[in-house]
DNA sequence: TCTGAAACGATCAGACTCGAACAAGCGAGG
DNA sequence: CCTCGCTTGTTCGAGTCTGATCGTTTCAGA
């Protein structure tokens, strides 16, 4: 049947496109070819498919060899000759904050990058997509970026039209501490975040150990963290046979000073009335007010009201000092720049990559009740 | 044996790239090669092997012995400005099969593993939590490794019991095509595994594409990557507003021969009566088995049947060729040393990763209906 | 230390592959 | 209708890979 062009359905002549796409998946199937064994299965002269292969090799798909192709080999020379390209990358890098959580990402980011002999360009943000979108397209129009991190803002239409926009930009874009959907629109997104739900979980049943029975939660839904938080809380209490409906969860997005207080001791009322004797607080900065207005009036931390927070950027600065799920921000930082490197360096064969980070506890005083052992951080592992 | 270079047919004929890398492979598995039996083995002369060894010797990647090649060791004074390697870590390794899916994962990861100066020592398991505790066992009797790469089988209450123990372990766990679960019981354990749920998505989303409008499912829940290929084609059908309930859903564990063919009529029997133009399938080894019932039925692929497999292992082989979801085996093993590596190196302060990878879909004849563009592979980037 | 067997590599020849240069085919646009 | 630009095919000298021969080197046992 192959004797004569055309073997494939109709003796339609293929356009090179489809030709080296026929090519390749000869190669996926047979991990290598022949140019004479290729040239006459699709009908062609043997130098058409010579030309092919070198155009595929110039982009790293294929190794060339005498006589043929190969899938794409670290004992090929050419191709380690010509990754590393003296000229070195310039990331781009757009947050949502350049004064809260974010400082350390980028440090770590930094860090990563000087290491990999990468540039970074960072740029803050607004929390909505219009302005993170404005700001990337800042990145592309006057740096020339070779990969772009962000965080964007992912929340209703406008986030997944962001998304969709990011998907099809042609430069890799690694998300920091967002996950995109696993289906669809977003497929080519790589991602780092923090597992913040474990992080709630892990405090949950810190608060569980040291005695407590009804664990509250105090969140702010103004933060992209929040669902991640409440939703680890959730489970925890599940697993726990803690009746989740029964417990106090309040929301503080948006309150300042004096509706704050008044929010406050709401909640307490709220925990007087439920038997709540320990509070998960997202964002350690409510967590730090909670605990001055719990001293204010009166409260004893850890006695009365045990408190743990989520992010640890100040908890430490309370008195007494709070107890908080640190997310490795140093981390995201880092593996996003790795993540972008590698992605760099071995295209579109190296497969799309989401990964997943635990948070740490940080014990101090806020959560430890005096008989225990007030040891702290990263030496316990029985959790 | 054969004068020409036979291009296909299973000529034994390889090209210099192919035959270095086999070298190299058998280097990894054996430690070390004679030029005598490797050239016997690749049906080539001794003196071309001798070459080879050379030219791998100038790149360092092996040390010249007399009658063969060994791993390059730091006391060879040939290789290349003596190699940093302070003290080089034995990794474990158990999985679960040793001639289906796994060879690749293995592969990826010794080839990682001589990158990153490590030792890595396989042992096949069965598919069960007490052999995989067992062989587990042996590995830390009697070898003394510093890690553990495993996939063990995490159903029922053996399965988590094993999850505790290996949580529990003095040294290093990663997880290779498992997850755990992101709770209490295995916090510790690091994990890379495909998105199957994701790949099968992606198969359904291109059979969509293609015209189907009801596509079934057939899978082989002896596997454990079959419930998440199951849930990503019930996601995907559900993005799609195609009912799930009416599809056709079959399962053809440990059937085999005169049971299969049974089972097969019975999938088509049901496939006529619903309407259903397209299936995923489970395991290609099932799919070449359907293709080919199907063919022996008189019913068109993909005229008639649109077929697409999961795991491409032996999709290419059948007539016709199968399209086919394919995990990247390879960066399974390359990236479970990774983090193997990197935990080994930085010790606690590093974060628990946890890392997914998507799968790529590789179209071939049998999802591919006629007057369609045939285009596919990586030059696309629509799906 | 000696000696035979095996391994090694320089050299050559044969078969095949590669790519430059030029010619021919095809579709788009003036 | 013709020309332009792009892709593909043909020819042929140069280049590459492999295997055979054979003299030299290395190894292991006496």
């Amino acid at each position: 049947m192959s004797t004569e062009p055309g073997p494939e359905a109709g003796g339609k002549s293929l356009f090179s496109l489809q030709r080296r796409e026929r090519l390749m998946e000869e190669l996926r199937a047979h991990g290598a070819i022949t140019v004479r064994g290729i040239a006459a299965k699709l009908g062609v002269s043997e130098l058409t498919i010579r030309r092919d292969v070198n155009l595929l090799a110039d982009e790293g798909l294929v190794s060339r060899v005498h006589g043929g192709a190969t899938l794409p080999s670290p004992l090929d020379r050419s191709a380690t000759a010509g990754l590393p390209s003296p000229h070195s990358y310039s990331i781009g890098m757009v947050v949502p904050s350049l004064d809260y959580y974010w400082p350390q990402v980028i440090s770590g980011a930094r860090a990563e990058a000087e290491e990999q002999n990468l540039r970074i360009l960072v740029r803050g943000s607004a929390y909505d997509a219009a302005d993170n979108r404005r700001q990337v397209q800042a990145l592309l129009d006057t740096q020339n970026i070779d990969g772009l991190i962000v965080a964007p803002d992912m929340t209703g239409e406008r986030g997944q039209e962001l998304l969709r926009w990011l998907n099809a930009l042609p430069i890799p874009v690694v998300l920091a501490e967002r996950r995109s959907p696993g289906d669809n629109p977003a497929h080519r997104l790589e991602w780092v975040a923090t597992d913040h739900a474990f992080g709630a979980g892990m405090a949950v049943r810190h608060l569980w150990q040291e005695g407590h029975r009804q664990i509250g939660c105090l969140t702010d839904s103004s933060s992209p963290t929040s669902p991640h938080v409440v939703r680890g809380w959730r489970q925890a209490m599940k697993a726990l046979k803690i009746p989740v409906e029964k417990s106090v969860h309040e929301d503080s997005a948006q309150l300042v000073n004096g509706d704050r207080a008044a929010h406050f001791d709401h909640v307490l009322e709220l925990c007087k009335t439920t038997g709540t004797t320990a509070m998960l607080v997202h964002s350690d900065t409510q967590a730090v007010a909670f605990v001055q207005h719990c001293v204010d009036r009166g409260i004893q931390v850890p006695g009365d009201m045990a408190v743990v927070g989520y992010d640890d950027e100040v908890a430490y600065l309370a008195e007494p000092a709070i107890s908080a799920v640190r997310p490795p921000k140093q981390y995201v930082g880092k593996v996003a720049v790795q993540l972008m490197a590698a992605r760099l360096a071995e295209g579109r064969l190296r497969p799309v990559h989401r990964i997943e980070l635990n948070p740490e506890l940080i014990l101090r005083e806020s959560s430890v009740g005096a008989p225990r052992v007030p040891a702290a951080g990263v030496l316990q592992d029985s959790l």
